[in-house]
DNA sequence: AGGTTAATAT
DNA sequence: AATATTAACC
C-alpha cells in the first residue's frame, strides 16, 4: 500500500478511504470494528500484534492516518508500547475498561481520545476528525507526510465552502493561523477549544450520545485537565464531549474575532469563535466570520450540526480598529464613508452595516472627547507637540476676534446646514474636524497602547497624502461674505505658520460643510441662527425657519 | 444605493 | 453601562 501525498491530492471524499491501523487483541473485536469501519468507506489494517504493527508504521508509517489500538491490560505492554512508538499517528486508545488511570495514562502517553468499548459507529465515524485535527496542528515539518495531502484536501474543501457559506473558510484561516503558532500552549489549547476534534458523539449531536454515555462525560472531563497538564506538545489531547467549562484559561484574542451566536437551547450555547488573521491572505484573505466546526464533507450523518449561523457580532478588538482608524485616516475624512473604508481595511465578513456603525461610535467618541476634557487640556498640549501632527485643532486657540458672542465651551453641531446646497455661500463656522480625527483619545478604551496614542489612532507621523498636513487655518475662501466669521480675519495672518493652500483650504471647507458633526475648533464658535438666516437671505438662498431649527 | 442616525438588543 | 446590530430615515 503505497502512499503518497500526490496519491491523495485530490481527495474528494474525505474521509472515505482514510487509512487505519487497527491493533486489537481478540479476532472477534477487530472484525467487528474493521466491519463498521469499513462500512464508513474508511480503510483498515488490522494488526493482532503489537509489535507487528509497529513494524508497519516504522516501515511505512506514511501509510496510515489514523490508529485504533486496544488497550489490553492482559497484555505485558498493552498497546502503550505502540502509542508510544507512533506519535506521529493520531492514535485512539479503546478498552474494554474504563479504569480511569488507565484512560489518563493513554492520553498523557499521547493518544487523542480514549474510546471506551464496545465502539459504537457514533465513535468510530469520528476517527477522521483525529486526523484532521493532526494535520493542522502538527508543526507542518513535524508533520507526517500522510497528513499533509489530508491538510491540504481539507483546506481546498473548504475553499469550495467559500463560495456559498463564507464562514466556512474562516476555519481554515483560523487553523492555518494555529499552525502558525503551535508552539505556543496557549494558543494551541485556545485552538483546541475552538476546534476539537472529538470522535465521540458530541452534546451537539443531539441525545444520541446518552445511549454510550456511562460515565463517559465524567471521565472525559477528567482526562481533560489531566491531560492538559502532561502532554507538553506533540499530542494535543482533543477535548471530547465536554464542552464545557473550565478546560480554557483561553488567551486573551489577539486577533479580530466574529462570533457567531446559534440559537441552542438555552444553556449550552453552542458558539463557536474564529480568529481573523489580517495577515492571512490564503483565500479570502482575511475574514471575520466563523463558522460552527462542522466538517461539511465528513461522515455526513455524524455531522448534521446545523450551520445555524445567525448574526455575527462583528468584535471589534484593537487590531480591527486599527485596521479602521486606518483605512480612515488613508481616506480622509471626507471620504471616510462606511464602504470605502469597508474596501480598505479588506476584512471579508466584514459588511459596510459593521463598518458604518463602528464609524458612528467613532464619531461619537470623538465628539465626545472633544467636548470634556480636552477643551480645557488642549491649549496646552498644543505648542508641545500636536503641529508636526497634523493639528488637530485650529491654531487659533483664543483668538482676539470681536464678537459679541461667548464661546461656547462645548461647542454644538448644528445640523442645519445642508450640505451640498451650496458651498461658498455656506457661513463655514464650522472647521474641519479631520485632525480631531486624529485626536489622542485616552477615553477609548480600544487604544492598546496609551502611551502612544497617536499612533494606536492612526498613525499621525504618517503624511497623509488626501489631508495635507497643515495646521488648520480658519482663513478659509469662501468666508467672506459671511459675517458671522468674520472674525476670522481678526487673526492676524503671522499666527500661522503656514498658509494652506487653496485645495487645502477648500478641503477644509468641504469638510466643514459636510461633515458638521464634527466639533469645532476653539476659538470658534457657531454662528447665531439669526447671523445665518440673514447671510442666506442676503445670498438668494431659501430656508425654512422650521427646518433650520430643527435640529 | 448608501450614509447617517435612532432604536433596540446583548 | 458599553457596544454591536437593526431599523428607519434621508
Amino acid at each position: 500500500m503505497v502512499c503518497t501525498a500526490n496519491d491523495l491530492q485530490g481527495w474528494k471524499d474525505f474521509p472515505k478511504g482514510l487509512r487505519v491501523l487497527l491493533l486489537q487483541g481478540d479476532n472477534n473485536s477487530a472484525s467487528e470494528i474493521r466491519a463498521k469501519l469499513e462500512s464508513m468507506d474508511y480503510n483498515v489494517s488490522t494488526f493482532y500484534n503489537e509489535n507487528e504493527a509497529l513494524s508497519a508504521i516504522s516501515s511505512s508509517s506514511k501509510d496510515f492516518h489514523v490508529a485504533v489500538v486496544e488497550v489490553s491490560i492482559s497484555c505485558p505492554h498493552g498497546g502503550f508500547k505502540f502509542l508510544e512508538n507512533a506519535k506521529d499517528l493520531p492514535t485512539i486508545m479503546t478498552s474494554n475498561s474504563r479504569c480511569i488511570n488507565t484512560m489518563m495514562k493513554c492520553i498523557a502517553l499521547g493518544a487523542v481520545e480514549f474510546l471506551t468499548k464496545p465502539l459504537s459507529e457514533d465513535k468510530l465515524k469520528n476517527i477522521w476528525q483525529h486526523v484532521v485535527h493532526k494535520a493542522f496542528n502538527a508543526e507542518s515539518s513535524a508533520m507526517s507526510e500522510s497528513l499533509k495531502p489530508v491538510k491540504e484536501s481539507v483546506e481546498s474543501m473548504l475553499q469550495l465552502e467559500t463560495d456559498n457559506k463564507l464562514h466556512e473558510s474562516t476555519i481554515l484561516i483560523d487553523l492555518e493561523n494555529v499552525s502558525k503558532s503551535s508552539d505556543d500552549e496557549h494558543e494551541h489549547s485556545a485552538a483546541s477549544d475552538k476546534y476539537p476534534a472529538p470522535s465521540t458523539p458530541q452534546l451537539k449531536q443531539g441525545a444520541r450520545l446518552v445511549d454510550d454515555g456511562d460515565c463517559h462525560e465524567q471521565t472525559n472531563c477528567s482526562i481533560e485537565k489531566e491531560s492538559g497538564e502532561h502532554d507538553g506538545g506533540e499530542c494535543k489531547f482533543v477535548e471530547t464531549s465536554c464542552e464545557n467549562v473550565n478546560a480554557e484559561s483561553s488567551p486573551q484574542p489577539t486577533k479580530p474575532l466574529i462570533k457567531e451566536e446559534d440559537d441552542f437551547a438555552n444553556g449550552s450555547k453552542g458558539e463557536s469563535s474564529v480568529l481573523t488573521n489580517p495577515q492571512s491572505k490564503k483565500l479570502l484573505g482575511d475574514t471575520g466570520v466563523n463558522a460552527s466546526p462542522n466538517e461539511t464533507s465528513g461522515p455526513k450523518d455524524s455531522c448534521e450540526i446545523k450551520a445555524n449561523r445567525k448574526k455575527m457580532k462583528v468584535d471589534w478588538t484593537p487590531e480591527l480598529h486599527k485596521k479602521f482608524v486606518k483605512a480612515v485616516e488613508q481616506l480622509g475624512i471626507d471620504q471616510a464613508i462606511p464602504s470605502r473604508i469597508l474596501e480598505l481595511m479588506k476584512v471579508e465578513g466584514l459588511t459596510r452595516h459593521n463598518v458604518a456603525s463602528h464609524l458612528q461610535k467613532y464619531r461619537m467618541h470623538k465628539r465626545q472627547i472633544m467636548h470634556t476634557d480636552e477643551d480645557k487640556k488642549w491649549p496646552k498640549q498644543r505648542d508641545t507637540m500636536q503641529r508636526n501632527y497634523c493639528m488637530q485643532r485650529p491654531i487659533m486657540a483664543y483668538p482676539p476676534y470681536h464678537s459679541n458672542h461667548t464661546y461656547p465651551p462645548a461647542p454644538v453641531y448644528p445640523m442645519w446646514g445642508q450640505p451640498g446646497s451650496q458651498t461658498a455661500g455656506v457661513p463655514i463656522w464650522a472647521p474641519p474636524g479631520y485632525p480631531l480625527w486624529q485626536q489622542p483619545t485616552e477615553s477609548w478604551h480600544w487604544n492598546l497602547y496609551p502611551g502612544v496614542h497617536v499612533d494606536a489612532w492612526g498613525n499621525p507621523m504618517l503624511p497623509l497624502p488626501q489631508t495635507p498636513c497643515l495646521p488648520y487655518t480658519p482663513n478659509i475662501a469662501g468666508l467672506h461674505n459671511a459675517k458671522a466669521v468674520d472674525y476670522r480675519f481678526g487673526m492676524p495672518q503671522n499666527s500661522f505658520d503656514h498658509y494652506p493652500a487653496e485645495e487645502v483650504v477648500d478641503k477644509v471647507v468641504k469638510e466643514a460643510i459636510t461633515k458638521p458633526w464634527l466639533p469645532l475648533p476653539i476659538g470658534l464658535k457657531p454662528p447665531s441662527m439669526d447671523s445665518v438666516l440673514d447671510e442666506l437671505t442676503k445670498q438668494g438662498i431659501p430656508f425654512s425657519k422650521s427646518k433650520a431649527s430643527k435640529h
